[in-house]
Parts: structure tokens; sequence; C-alpha cells
DNA sequence: AGTGATAAGATGGTCCCGCC
DNA sequence: GGCGGGACCATCTTATCACT
């Protein structure tokens, strides 16, 4: 709830907070005017600082002054709530507004491990401008980073250096605009916990390349089986052959590439090649086709989220 | 280097038959 | 009836070649 929510629901007017060129700042879009003090009418405009606060009421001077005050302790309590540390804001349900600006340019990893590796992670990034906080599953590290999937691949081999198995590395977007702090952090977990719904027990998964497994994730199931309806029973020949379910993930991570695949499966291409059409028998879907291939991993993927 | 087509080899399951 | 050997077939894997 945002300062002219509040106000909204203790007045009953419509309110608007402007900054002092008449740009709105959060409430409703209701007018502005340019006042020095306090003008009262059929609306209300109350300047504080160097903000316009228009109500679409009229209000009396005691109210006005107790709207004021009111402001001012409102602002310092957000202002308060954005000093907290990282950790009191990643665990605690810290309104967006109040977020936006915090931590601009940094970006969130998510390590989905142990907590006892918290001090290996810790000494990792001693030195650097980088904030750690950890949760039940998992450590956050905030900070700068260039290049996601170079740092994940480092950090991965330090913690299997230590003995550290099954680890998951997530990673949310870089903090800017709208985008805040609590977005990149979630999106950090949501990516290791769809990587592990997913059936990964190890890896680095950016949120960028997990979009389409978080909306199968977070769908109406009652959709998804709308569009199931009717086809794709056969597909769970598939899905519980392990064979060719690996032998379709390995294609997948080798963009396609036949050889590639047959060479990392240590199989022949051609024994590639006839599980493949196997699976096109089984699910009519040819996977070798860009289209087709993104419809077979769609289904399977929905398989594993949803019908668990 | 990668692909498609084809032939040949390897493997595993099933059936039949003869022997005990 | 139970067991082992051989024939047959389907499935799977590999080798090779021509082509782009």
């Amino acid at each position: 709830m945002s300062f002219c929510d509040d106000l909204h629901l203790a007045l009953g007017y419509e309110i608007g907070l402007y900054d002092i060129n008449g740009n709105l700042k959060e409430g409703k879009d209701i007018g502005f005017k340019d006042v020095d003090g306090i003008e009262i009418g059929d609306f209300t405009f109350i300047r504080i600082g160097d903000n316009i606060l228009s109500i679409k009421g009229k209000l009396s001077q005691d109210a006005c002054n107790l709207v004021k005050l009111y402001f001012s302790f409102y602002k310092n309590k957000e202002a308060a709530d954005v000093l907290q540390p990282l950790e009191y804001i990643l665990k605690n349900d810290v309104s967006k507004e109040k977020l936006i600006g915090k931590f601009l340019n940094k970006t969130t990893m998510y390590i989905m491990c142990p907590i006892k590796y918290f001090n290996i992670l810790e000494s990792i990034y001693d030195g650097y401008e980088a904030e750690l906080v950890k949760d039940d599953e998992g450590i956050y590290i905030v900070k700068e980073i260039e290049n996601f999937e170079e740092e994940a691949e480092s950090i991965l081999e330090e913690l299997k250096q230590e003995g550290a198995n099954n680890v998951i590395i997530g990673s949310g977007r870089q903090v800017k605009g709208d985008y805040t702090i609590k977005n990149s952090a979630i999106h950090a977990k949501t990516s290791c916990l769809l990587a592990k719904n997913l059936g990964y027990n190890e890896g680095i998964f950016h949120i960028d390349k997990m979009i389409l497994y978080g909306i199968i994730s977070e769908g109406d199931m009652a959709k998804i089986d709308f569009y199931l309806n009717g086809g794709y029973e056969n597909f769970y020949d598939v899905y519980r052959d392990k064979e060719l379910i690996n032998t379709a993930e390995e294609l997948f991570r080798c963009h396609l590439n036949i050889s590639e695949a047959s060479r990392r499966l240590y199989l022949h291409r051609n024994t590639l090649l006839y599980r493949i059409e196997k699976i096109k028998a089984i699910t009519g879907l040819d996977i070798k086709k860009f289209e087709e291939a993104v419809v077979f991993r769609t289904v399977i993927s929905i398989f594993k989220l949803k019908r668990k």
C-alpha cells in the first residue's frame, strides 16, 4: 500500500501526489495545481516540501494539517524501510515503490546448496563488493555481474572442490528502472526451483532462459489441460523411457546438432537418428526440427512441472 | 563437417523340436 | 513337464558412401 492508497482509504477521496513540475509520482492522476501552501475548494491542493498533494474533495484546514503531518510520518517510515539491510529486504514484504533505484546495476544469484558452504562463498567474495544472505535452501549473492555463466561456472567449480554436490545456481536480472533487487532475488531463486522441478540436480540457470517453464509452472492447470486434452497421451511412453528422454535432452543441449549430440552420448550418429525416429513414431514429432522440438520440450516440461 | 540412405552386424526374445 | 539347442525375427547399432 502506498501513501496515496492509505489516504484514499482514510478520506474516501481520490488522491494524487505530484512533483513540483506536475509529474504524477503516485496515486491517481486527478489534476495538479502549483500552490504555495494550502488551497481548499472542490479540489484540495497541499504543498508539502517539493510535492503537491491533490485531493478530489473539500477538506477543512485542520484536516489538511493532519494530512501534512501524516505525510511526513509516512515518508519517514518509508525511508526507514529503504535503509534496511539487504537481508531484511529479501525476507520481508517491502513494497516495490520503496525499492526502486536501490541496488541499481546489481544482479542477484541464488546458490542452492547446503548452508554450510556459506563461509566458503564468503571467502570467495572477500574483498569484492558483494553481499551474501542465506535462507533455508541456499545463499543469495548480490553484486555487479558482467558474465553470469562464467562467474557461476567458477563458483560451481570452487564448491565442487570443497565437496559440494548437486549445486544449482540461478540468476535474476540486473536491477534497473522498475526492476528491483527483490524482483532479481525472486527470479534467481525461482530459476533454481524450476530447474529442480525439471529434474536437474546441478547446473546454471538464468531467469531469461526459464521464462517458458515459469509460465507453465505458474499457469492455470485447467487451461493447460484444455490444450493437452485429446492429445499427447503417447508422450508418456517417451517420458517414462529414460534413454529416449536423455537422448532428446542431449540433442537440445547440442542445439539440434546430430553429430555433436551423438559424440556426447558416445553413440553412433545413426543410432541417435534411429532413436529420434523412434520418438517421432511415438509422438509424431520430429525433434530434429526446431518447431517440433519446442513442442516436444514444452509438453515434457508440463509433465515434469505439473504432473509430479 | 554435416547429412541422408542403405547395408550389414550384434543382440535379445520367441517358438519349435528333440532329449531326458 | 522341464530343459537345452537351433532357427527365426524384430530391434538396435555400426559402417560406408555419395552428396552438399
